[in-house]
DNA sequence: AATTGCGTGTTACGGCAAGTAACAGCTACC
DNA sequence: GGTAGCTGTTACTTGCCGTAACACGCAATT
């Protein structure tokens, strides 16, 4: 399970740090190229380590617990990722990778508009339920040291903002709205889920289902404003005709 | 201005670390309660140093930093704070305290209810886009060495997320409605508006009154549904009856 | 077959920032 | 005067990130 997930983290490594393409840069080596498939293995395989040392010791983790997680000594860590920050990054995004890998499937399936919304929260607190120390360690980051912009959640949670950017620019669009606030509404909406879960996983004072439901409803009524603000009116339960597709990272690529 | 807001601060410190009342502990000695107010001032005016640390050096600084812009050295600094995590916590207060004081006010005026949410807003990111480097040294937390409980941020989202709690409770309670959703939507709101302005503040893509105005819109459509659904309708713009006043930090002492 | 490149791994160290002795002086209560 | 509580210092320890230096293995080049 969690290895059919990383499986696909290579790709994702390739979008945050992409490989330099060496091939043919003055004495063409078949050595490097033939390594590199080996060192994203190396760099997924670590990194599932420290997502099981995070597992164990908490989100307080040092270099050290996740080297001998991995079975291995601090050094070979720093080969494969230049510093801490980076590891960081990159259990970040497996994270995402997690977390995307399992609403895709839903947004695949039919449903109303209410429903996807009800199914895409539903599944977000499950994976934090599932992982919360990972989701501590990934969102109460600690990184005073680096500058703002390489911040491994601020990226996490822009990139799934941007698809929702895109998602509900999309809509927007076709529907002839005005789009201006799409942006700032995809990031504080995603901010919206993020700060109810951070709330709810340290209280845990209702149910899953009773948090997804106020959020989906909240957010429905959002949703249902603005576009009743265009002159737009869509039951909340009746199936979408204009089916979402979510692209997550694929397009930041090239 | 600053020394106005940092002179209610001392009572604000009580909050998180009551002074223990140690009149007649067996010696009864006049020279500890002699010092207290003193102590006091020394712990505000430390605070005051580190803001304007914090606004010198950016959101990294450190202990010596600070200790050096009080001009005084690193030990007296643990005199009255028992480590970082106090210090950044008193900090904290101070942003909360400061940003109370703003809204504060603008409650009292007249207005809808968009208007209140609107200068809610308005005044938050104001007070963030004029002290980016503490806001950032607040939110961008780091310390994974201490349990979640104290996180100095959960804990100020928190006040602000119970003083809306109530004020929301008040009113739902008050038209009749279910509340039992508005702790989760307390939270939620809370979020979407620092993770907007925390987005807004990295990109600066929109101007402060128009991001006031996407957020204003999109919450009071939220609200606005959850009135709806509960049969109530209330006219954004004309003027509330029923006032509402936030009570912020007071009530939590007893 | 020998060399060379790129990986594997180790132990031991450097460095920076948090936090702590240990020491010394000042003022006001008792 | 003695002492409690503050004022302040320099110099230290501690912990953790990150690195230097060194040794081995395997396959491609020559």
């Amino acid at each position: 399970m969690l290895r059919q997930v990383t499986a696909t983290l290579g790709s994702v490594s390739q979008i945050s740090r992409p490989v330099k393409a060496k091939q043919s840069t003055g004495h063409g080596d078949a050595r490097r190229e033939r390594w590199r498939g080996h060192r994203q293995a190396r760099r997924a395989e670590f990194v599932e380590a420290a997502v099981r040392a995070i597992g164990s010791c908490g989100a307080e983790v040092g270099m050290d617990d996740i080297a001998a997680e991995a079975g291995v000594s601090k050094p070979v860590l720093y080969r494969h990722f230049s510093d801490k920050s980076d590891l960081y990054l990159a259990v970040g995004e497996w994270g995402t990778n997690l977390l995307m890998e399992r609403i895709s499937p839903t947004l695949r399936q039919e449903g109303s508009a209410r429903e996807r919304i009800r199914r895409i929260i539903g599944t977000y607190l499950g994976v934090i339920e599932e992982y919360p120390e990972l989701y501590r360690f990934v969102v109460r980051r600690n990184f005073a040291d680096r500058p703002v912009q390489t911040d491994p959640v601020t990226t996490e949670k822009t990139v799934i903002a941007n698809s929702l950017s895109r998602l509900l620019g999309e809509y927007m669009r076709s529907l002839e709205l005005d789009s201006g606030g799409v942006e700032a509404w995809s990031h504080g909406l995603v901010g919206m889920v993020q700060a109810s879960g951070d709330w709810w996983l340290d209280r845990h004072s209702m149910s899953r289902d009773d948090l997804t439901e106020y959020l989906t409803k909240i957010i429905w009524f959002a949703i249902d404003g603005v576009l009743r603000a265009g002159g737009i009116v869509i039951d909340p339960d009746e199936p979408l005709e204009i089916v979402p597709h979510l692209r997550v990272v694929e397009d930041d690529v090239d």
